[in-house]
DNA sequence: GTTTCCGTTTACGTAAACGTCAATTAAAGC
DNA sequence: GCTTTAATTGACGTTTACGTAAACGGAAAC
């Protein structure tokens, strides 16, 4: 049953389905993170019954979640970020607002990218004088 | 009087004096959050009175503090970061277990740096859709 | 048929990072 | 001398992002 359940969704990959414990597991979140990213509105699973079943679209936005975590975003501008992706293109107004958006994200982005470019090099400045140290150490 | 003090401290860079409102005000910071900093022992101003007097070092660490921040990391991975900063060569075992933690530091910075590269990208293809859609619009 | 898993819902708890008073002090300007 | 103005301390409040525990439902295993 398992197995014929893998098969019937791997021929058609667009309607794979997963369950909040396999996420969960794939992505090393815990359940209730990815529920209470639901409660953001972040995540809009369909039910089968009380049960959530996720989507491959759910999946990705899931992915998207938690890169914007690790890139220290806050969930409501993470939200912001995933609703770039998968907006309708609408009025030509909204679009113009819509780039705004997009470059004022940029900015916060490659800003990162310079402090991380920075940092990283100072870190190598840090573990050369460490390594300097041992070998008067030695 | 004021430019007496400037005069003075321009002239020796390594004594400059900061007040905590200077700070604030160069950093774009409330001076709670200075505070607050000095409270999680990240700076340690020393006083004048009760007043509380910053060298040009509290305000590279202050620095350090926001650069981290815009990374998104706790305050008290800040702590370490800047621990690593300004700590005095120890013994080799404490310099080997000193090098792992830059090295781990390190992956996650090159984990975000990469996130950002990705993310990056999608804004590209996102705001190209966009463009296509207004010149359509027009 | 009951134990055993998952999963759900509801609700309260919590740690981090400050914000926001309120009361006090000290210094500076007039 | 009196009044702004800047700074301090202490305390409580707030938001975010979940953790944790309790109580229940349904399906599967034995």
């Amino acid at each position: 049953m398992l197995l014929l359940k893998e098969n019937a969704q791997q021929g058609d990959p667009a309607q794979e389905q997963f369950s909040i414990s396999e996420l969960s597991q794939e992505f090393d979140v815990t359940t209730r993170a990815i529920r209470f990213y639901e409660d953001e509105g972040l995540l809009e699973p369909h039910r089968q019954g009380r049960q959530r079943v996720y989507s491959s679209r759910d999946r990705v936005r899931l992915k998207l979640i938690l890169r914007g975590k690790r890139l220290g975003f806050s969930l409501s501008e993470i939200g912001d970020i995933i609703d770039m992706y998968d907006s309708e293109p609408g009025e030509v107004g909204q679009l113009q607002y819509f780039i705004e958006k997009i470059s004022v994200r940029r900015k916060t982005l490659k800003q990162q990218r310079d402090d991380i470019e920075v940092t990283l090099k100072e870190l190598d400045n840090i573990e050369k004088q460490c390594r300097k140290s041992m070998t008067h150490l030695d």
